[in-house]
DNA sequence: ATGCATGCAAAGAGTTTGCATATGT
DNA sequence: ACATATGCAAACTCTTTGCATGCAT
């Protein structure tokens, strides 16, 4: 069972209330100006749990994969065994030009995210 | 003046040819039934030149992010600045169904990559 | 009272860097 | 000959884990 610890609600208030997509490192530093004695374990633990429940979301893996193949495709990446198949498609570019952008895009990246058909079976 | 050593053109080959998507790791131990002393720096090294050329492309970055909204939402990753913004479309769904996928996709992201507004000025 | 969550420190991944040596040009 | 690339080891960064203590239920 799930308790009710202030470190958890001050970090999930924190992700919350932001935009900043901030790293655990972020999130540690501003949850320390209410709890200065909170750990980096902590706020790491929290974070991970509320991604497992799906309160919150975790962009971005922490290692980095190489793909000789430069040309315009997506990637699916299996939760289970952790391949990475490419999809090829023609949407891309359009896309691209709807959307309303903060900068200028040099590039996009579509990632599906799923257990891929070899481990279903 | 880049130089041509057989570490680079082996690395480039492996990942002209696969599509493992493979982690610097991999690449090590691939490179390594040809060239048995390589090291693993090398490959990062190597790595880091091709993708920095955009020979390779690189995907998924080393630190992780968090974002309390879970809503479907692309991001605008700024590689100046490491900034991460929001970027709200429709267009999400749609093609979600339309993408042959090698498995069950549970959840998408979009990314676009560039220079953003106010680090432009 | 019970046991889950925390803080701390240490351990683990993944990646980068300094330096002497090797090698492409 | 000269300078870049390599191998090795050490340093770094990010993240996870073991364990004793604290605190929510």
């Amino acid at each position: 069972m799930q308790r009710t610890t202030s470190q958890r609600e001050i970090i999930k208030d924190y992700l919350k209330s932001t935009k900043s997509h901030p790293t655990a490192e972020m999130v540690f530093r501003n949850t320390r100006k209410t709890l200065p004695r909170i750990s980096l374990s902590t706020v790491y633990r929290n974070l991970k749990d509320m991604a497992d429940d799906g309160d919150i979301l975790e962009i971005a893996d922490k290692t980095v994969r190489y793909d000789g193949d430069i040309s315009h495709h997506a990637h699916f990446f299996c939760d289970k065994c952790g391949k990475v198949y490419d999809i090829y498609e023609k949407i891309h570019h359009r896309n691209h030009r709807n959307h309303r952008i903060p900068g200028k895009a040099e590039r996009m990246e579509i990632r599906f995210y799923g257990i891929c058909n070899s481990c279903k079976k």
